[in-house]
DNA sequence: TAGATTGTTAATCGATTAACAATC
DNA sequence: TAGATTGTTAATCGATTAACAATC
């Protein structure tokens, strides 16, 4: 008999994943439990078990996990243990809030530089600079936040400098090729969620469901 | 024999919906079908159609779908037919930057108002005047994006004044009684995802899978 | 009529949860 | 030993995709 398992680490792990980083780090305890975990970030708790197996597999009957040992398995698996070093291309408001956003460093993540067609200030460089710039600091990750109209040429650009991680914050749905990877952030569409899901709520519904039911 | 057949609609459409209104709104012609929207949203054929046939279900064989109708469809299965009304709380970098964000009119959802500490210009009112602003223009819909320190206590204070669906832009994981609905917009998370998506890319795996063979 | 396109059922794939055995 | 907690298998739930019938 040939059995074969296969088990898999869902993309929703990656969304979890940092949150314990940004929990781990914020407490003191030396070792903490999967039903602590759970239940500060509100999560499942077998879930949240599950997750940690899967990084670590360090925990003890008890005890529970060492702190530091998981954080290190955990950044170590997420590839946290180095710096990533990420460039903005579009530096509207909505650039500047990112490029000065603190929650990044924790996480392994470096915004490096930001571009923008006009230089409003020190931090930022001419459109023009940014092939130099990725090519020589081997930059792999670009974060787009320029007007729409402009969104797929300069995804188009970012690639040519060698970008292969795109998070794009335009309405755009980028066409790129298959060794590059989008990761959308449509505000606009986020919010929307929100909005459904409380009139939803407010309905009386969990998830709407339409019943037929056939007696035969 | 009875039947029971449950129509699910999952809380993933919601997330497309908002991208169709705004393809819809982008082009001319008066007619469009399931394929040319797939093709140019680079999502699924026969998903797009489900989509399109839960919340509309007048497509024509060989025409496709009437533009103008299909837009209200969807608009109106996503509430977006009235306006929703949002506040901010948090006017920092990020707070300007949402506040300031033009994709959201199209969708139904209007920020009228921003609140802060600190009254640095004529967007912004001042926090205490949150509770009587969103009690007397029955404002549902609160953005939160104050310093994490302020996160819970500020949640708290919007849920009094009545908000029942947070769109939570800071890294704490509120609680929050069950009515009200939250929205997370992990950014740092987010940007993580996509570090380690593309670096399991680069490594050469679609989603990393471990593997048992047992031969018996 | 032929062909393009919709709409729906069944199958597959993916993610979460429940149950429970293992162990410190 | 008892009890708390981990780790894993099986079951369930949810979402997407494939296959194909219906129809303009």
């Amino acid at each position: 008999m040939i059995e074969l398992i296969q088990n898999y680490n869902s993309k929703k792990i990656y969304e979890r994943l940092p949150i314990y980083v940004h929990f781990l780090n914020s407490i003191q305890e030396n070792n903490i439990s999967s039903t602590t975990i759970s239940k500060s970030l509100n999560l499942g708790e077998v879930q949240v078990r599950k997750d940690l197996a899967l990084v670590s597999g360090k925990g003890r009957p008890k005890t529970g996990y060492a702190t530091k040992h998981l954080l290190k398995d955990i950044k170590k698996y997420m590839g946290m243990n180095h710096v990533s070093k990420a460039i903005i291309v579009g530096f509207g408001q909505l650039g500047k809030a990112l490029y000065h956003y603190s929650g990044f460093s924790e996480l392994g993540i470096d915004i490096v530089q930001a571009f923008d067609i006009s230089i409003t200030n020190d931090f930022v460089k001419g459109i023009e600079e940014l092939e130099r710039y990725c090519l020589e600091n081997k930059i792999l990750f670009g974060i787009l936040s320029v007007p729409s109209m402009e969104a797929q040429a300069t995804a188009d650009k970012l690639i040519r400098c060698g970008i292969v991680g795109i998070w794009n914050f335009t309405s755009v749905r980028l066409n790129v090729p298959s060794h590059v990877v989008i990761q959308n952030e449509n505000l606009a569409a986020s919010l929307s969620v929100l909005v459904k899901s409380t009139l939803d709520k407010k309905a009386g519904n969990k998830l709407e469901k339409s019943k037929k039911t056939n007696i035969s």
